[in-house]
DNA sequence: CAGGTTTATTAAAACGTGTCAACGTTCCGT
DNA sequence: ACGGAACGTTGACACGTTTTAATAAACCTG
């Protein structure tokens, strides 16, 4: 009973030297360098550490190095399945290089936002892959000072030099979907999105206006412009109410929403007054998300390589991290128009 | 150039100390217990933080006192919006107490779960929110015993005292799902569900065949099961050539889907072989995520109280956490069945 | 005003790990 | 056989924080 375990005490790394016969510096190379130690006693530490179950505690190693082996996710919203697609293309990339991700979320709020940097910094994170709920590289460059590193994830137009970034082209996707429209004969279209502050949504809305000027109408006239308070499914429907506002006559042809949740809402909302896409409206998304192939009709939307966004951000910041002379980088992947079965030829 | 801040090394407790000219102690009571410092020098010190934009190490506060400020919420899949929901909710009531969350993901496989594991007993987690791959507690004890204790989520039936659950009656929500259908008339059911040892899975089937057990019908000829290889939309649009093979005279007359993406992928295989719901085959689903309700026609299925469970759950942990002498609890929900288009009476 | 009590602060000792200079051993070539 | 390189191992210290016992100062109380 004396010779067993029997304080909880947590076994160190002091306790594995001790049960080898080594000194505890041994243990650690044995764990971090192993070609450095002979392979007689490696093969002793490594019995001695199954033997006791030892696990590193990475609070005494991290403050040692100075740096964590984790790196931060901070994205605008953990229920919306596009950044879950991102997600996954980040974690898996960071797993390869054996990296924790600790997943943050800020829920669109600059308040949660700046808390989740605090925290990253507080944890020395190695660095950080940050979906701004903003243009603002405030909070950006002061996790930075903190030498918490971070890559851009889906903004398009970084104010300076300040951080690698990768992003997928806005205006061209807009631009695409305006076109597609227009091509179907609509003249009158309404652009349904979230705060203009979020840098996606005011390029896609340039991309439609460049689309239509390019048609020869004048924006202001043919697009009318709807900011809803959260980009997800229940703003949608409800913004239906006043996308249809002015009767018939002057109802739009068209509607692009910013986002598939958004459109997918609205499709909903059309349907609850007995009108129904693209007989009476078409309706285009954003993302592709899984969702906008299973309703009814198919959600014709903008397709964005979701997990190879994820990889490509981590992948910067790997290199970033490695290299120490390393110089900003700023990715941009092209979307893909999805033409599915919301859309139609305008039938006047 | 010598007295402003030429080397870039971080700023500890003790430049912090130095600039109030105070004791490092002293710092840490101004951060950790604010009451037991005067007045005077407690501003003294908060303004030399400021002025150095101090943020503290949580690496050197974790290792002295042996434990760490985040718990970890491992999850089955990240993709799933049910999984996202209930994530708010243990983010949210965590977030109260001052508690960071580490989200990991499983992705059903144990591999990754032994990982995460792992990394949770690396950095000495306060504790885990659990949703495990399958009914095997060993690495749930492993985990305690190394001192990070865990709340079991989404999991009835716990085998032994091992640690709190809480989950919601997976038999009761099956045998509501069943009833209904038999009500409508139905007499052949096919089952559409994941792996046999996702307890959900099992249970919720288990409870579907009571239904028609009480009905006075034998469920092993009235309830047929497909199991597939993943619980989402692709794997139910694939599922539908099966669930359709017989022909139309051993059609079944109804499908239930242990999961509302699956039940989407079974609509969706259906539209594309010119069949429909509830015309063709009444179709019930799990979980009733935002997306039961956006699809055409409205998706009939399972609710449950997503965000109260990872808020209960995270509970639990916290009173485990907080209570030395603790007794396991084990909490359960009741689900709620959501009618909505997709199931009819059945017409000969 | 002595003795006692409260209040504010400090110095020093941990916590578990990584690193680095120094040391001892072995091996090689001359 | 001897100098020296190559290899393995060690011991001590540093990392940034919290905590405890101890000290100093201020404040009561009879």
């Amino acid at each position: 009973m004396s010779s067993t375990e029997g304080t909880n005490r947590p076994v160190g790394i002091n306790d594995v030297a001790a049960r080898a016969g080594v000194s505890p510096g041994t243990v650690s190379n044995v764990l971090n360098r192993p070609e450095r130690v002979a392979e007689s006693t490696r093969r002793r530490v490594e019995r001695a550490v199954q033997e006791l179950d030892y696990v590193r505690n990475s609070s005494g190693r991290n403050l040692r190095s100075g740096r964590s082996d984790s790196v931060g996710l901070l994205v605008l919203d953990v229920t919306n399945p596009f950044f879950a697609e991102v997600a996954r293309g980040v974690e898996d990339t960071a797993g390869e290089e054996g990296l924790a991700v600790v997943l943050l979320n800020s829920a669109e709020q600059a308040a949660r936002q700046r808390r989740s940097m605090r925290l990253l910094a507080e944890q020395r994170a190695a660095g950080a892959v940050i979906m701004p709920v903003d243009n603002d590289t405030e909070d950006l460059l002061w996790l930075r000072k903190q030498g918490v590193p971070g890559v851009l994830l889906d903004i398009g137009d970084v104010p300076g030099e300040t951080a690698c970034s990768v992003s997928v082209d806005n205006h061209a996707g807009g631009l695409a979907a305006g076109r597609h429209l227009i091509n179907l004969g609509h003249e009158r279209i309404t652009y349904l999105g979230g705060p203009a502050d979020l840098e996606q949504c005011r390029t896609r809305l340039e991309g439609l206006c460049a689309a239509v000027a390019e048609a020869g109408s004048d924006p202001d006239e043919a697009v009318r412009v709807i900011r809803t308070a959260q980009l997800n499914a229940e703003s949608g429907e409800k913004a239906v109410e006043e996308v249809l506002a002015g009767g018939p006559k002057r109802r739009p042809q068209a509607v692009f929403c910013t986002n598939d949740q958004l459109a997918v809402g609205v499709l909903k909302g059309l349907g609850g007054r007995g009108l129904s896409a693209p007989g009476d409206l078409s309706v285009v998304g954003y993302d592709d998300v899984d969702l906008a192939a299973l309703v009814h009709p198919g959600l014709t939307t903008v397709g964005q390589p979701k997990y190879e966004l994820g990889r490509a951000a981590m992948q910067l910041l790997l290199s970033e991290l490695g290299d120490p002379d390393h110089r900003h980088e700023r990715l941009r992947f092209a979307p893909e128009l999805v033409v599915r079965g919301s859309t139609a030829a305008y039938r006047p």
